[in-house]
DNA sequence: CTGGGGATGGGGCCC
DNA sequence: CGGGCCCCATCCCCA
């Protein structure tokens, strides 16, 4: 007995949860564009992805064998078996999908592609000829005898390199590599509004935010061998699927973005230059980050226990919930979605109310919960477009931009919260904390403070970081995660926040390796190396190599136990 | 099993 | 806007 179009039916719906962000659970980079699925959809497509995918959630190709536009077909491909038929299926088209086709390993793909182009009378697939201009098709050979992954990284990368180049010449028409360098361009501007505003300088806007994807997930077939360090994303497969269903959701409600199905997400720009070869870092491996490889594994299940207890980010603890609830087209009420980890037991049923208050709760204190508008929270039918609400005059904007500008044309009395059950600043723990710094770094001369906060009191040297902190008593934030949702005080910090969604580390250990998102974290490591212990505990003298081990030391010393 | 220490990640916020 | 520091939270290791 047999369903006939079972395999049909569950091809169909996988699709359409690829097109929603349901479950899925990695993400695949080309270029500037980010593309969601499912492992074990790509898993089954092809060893290539299979060998990628059991270490990373976010798998960056190489552009040079791929671009985004003939990545979103075989993606489309591989969820439907079908090749869309278009006027942009050119022989040019083929060879771009044939050479990517073989560069993934996706046998069926590429054999469907030789017997179009061979069908055309164009293919040289076979028998090797010579072009017009005397040139064998290096594509065609390339074609013929597909280039592993492994195979590609076996190279030299001169010779690499240059092997691309020569691919590029052949497969991409003088349009695709036009299209190539203004996707760059347009997406460089598709950032962020905040971040397009400052141009793109005919870079793609990785590179402005320091995001860095080849340094994450570098391309080739490096993440088959030997997962680095760096290559272990920092987000699980979890949060990976959340940030990008979550994306997705409120793409769709927005229409900012307007994914369709396998459109790839516009970041907002990425690195036009080259995928670099990753550090080889390997010998360099500390023990220590061998132990760190062996658990990752629990570390995702930590961020599942995060979810579960709702102390992920609120951010992105709420559009797991939102993302289920707003999703257009009926049919996929929450029953349906269920971003939850595998092992929750307990569900998410009232889990927008645990997410909502106790995530809040355990990054801000619960200060915000109640002052800050998160864009889902404000979307409501009947404001359209404009989700970005100002909760004084109740208005929408279109964006963070046009509300900022908004809320600044309230007065100051408007503004500013007005809870006295709150607002004793400092908070007890505030005091706590401040009692045991007091103890290491001595407290700021307030003689050269003249800027003071009209709420709380504090006082700034100058009227801008004054004005900054004022922005912290607004009831919006206004820099939000184009990924998740979650929103910001600080363009810095949302940037900072991008990086962990992308699991990006541009700042490097020398002696090991080792990645951080931060700057300060690098240095911070670098005393792991040098055995720098310059934080000493007066009451015991014992020696720390950070600051805020020696605050928690100090805590021990201080605690009733 | 427990507590302390080492190390790391993420957010807030000031400079 | 980046750097730096503070906070909280967490993990792992080890005594």
């Amino acid at each position: 007995m047999e369903l006939p179009n079972h395999a049909k039916q569950l091809l169909l719906q996988l699709n359409q949860q690829r097109a929603k962000g349901y479950l899925c659970d990695v993400i695949i980079v080309v270029e500037n564009a980010l593309f969601r699925a499912h492992k074990n959809i790509l898993a089954a497509s092809s060893i290539y992805f299979k060998s990628l995918i059991l270490h990373d959630n976010l798998i960056n190709l190489d552009t040079d064998m791929v671009n985004p536009s003939v990545f979103r077909q075989i993606l489309d491909f591989i969820y439907t078996g079908k090749l869309l038929s278009s006027d942009q299926f050119s022989d040019h088209n083929f060879n771009a999908l044939l050479t990517a086709a073989s560069y993934l390993q996706l046998h069926d793909l590429a054999a469907l592609c030789r017997k179009k182009l061979k069908r055309n009378g164009r293919s040289l697939l076979n028998k090797p000829t010579t072009s017009t201009n005397g040139r064998t098709s290096r594509n065609q050979r390339l074609s013929s005898t597909p280039v592993t992954p492994n195979q590609m990284s076996g190279l030299k990368d001169s010779d690499k390199t240059k092997r691309h180049e020569e691919l590029l010449k052949d497969d991409l028409s003088e349009d695709e590599m036009f299209v190539r360098n203004a996707h760059c361009a347009t997406s460089a501007n598709s950032l962020s509004p905040s971040t397009s505003k400052n141009g793109s300088n005919g870079s793609c806007g990785m590179q402005e935010l320091g995001l860095d994807l080849s340094k994450k997930s570098p391309s080739g077939s490096t993440a088959t061998e030997e997962v680095s360090p760096s290559s272990i994303p920092q987000e699980s497969p979890q949060s990976a699927s959340e940030s990008i269903a979550n994306s997705a959701s409120f793409d769709e409600n927005t229409n900012t973005q307007n994914l369709t199905s396998g459109e790839p997400m516009e970041l907002g720009g990425g690195e036009c230059e080259e995928s670099q070869p990753p550090p080889d870092v390997d010998q360099h491996k500390s023990s220590r980050q061998v132990a760190r490889q062996r658990r990752q594994p629990k570390s995702e299940g930590r961020k599942c226990e995060d979810a579960e207890r709702g102390t992920l980010p609120n951010g992105v603890a709420k559009r797991l919930n939102v993302a289920g609830e707003r999703l257009p087209g009926g049919g996929h009420g929450n029953s349906e979605v269920s971003f939850q980890c595998k092992d929750d037991e307990e569900g998410l049923e009232n889990g927008q109310e645990q997410s909502e208050e106790s995530g809040q709760s355990e990054s801000d204190g619960g200060r915000n919960s109640t002052n800050y508008v998160y864009r889902q929270e404000g979307f409501e039918p009947a404001l359209g477009d404009n989700l970005y609400v100002c909760i004084p005059c109740g208005k929408g904007f279109p964006s963070s931009e046009e509300l900022n500008a908004h809320v600044e044309t309230h007065t100051e009395e408007e503004l500013y919260i007005k809870e006295e059950e709150d607002d004793s600043y400092p908070k007890e723990d505030e005091v706590e904390a401040e009692d045991l710094s007091s103890q290491i770094t001595h407290v700021h001369s307030t003689e050269s403070r003249r800027f003071s906060c009209s709420v709380c009191n504090k006082s700034y040297k100058d009227p801008a970081t004054l004005r900054q902190h004022e922005k912290t008593h607004w009831l919006t934030r206004p820099f939000p995660c184009n990924i998740c949702g979650k929103m910001f005080t600080q363009r810095g910090t949302m940037t900072r926040h991008m990086r962990s969604h992308l699991g990006l580390k541009p700042f490097a250990c020398d002696e090991c390796g080792m990645r951080f998102t931060r700057q300060y974290r690098l240095t911070e490591h670098m005393r792991v190396h040098s055995g720098e212990k310059p934080y000493e505990c007066q009451l015991c003298g014992g020696k720390f190599t950070q600051q805020r081990n020696l605050i928690s030391h100090l805590r021990m010393h201080t605690s009733p136990s």
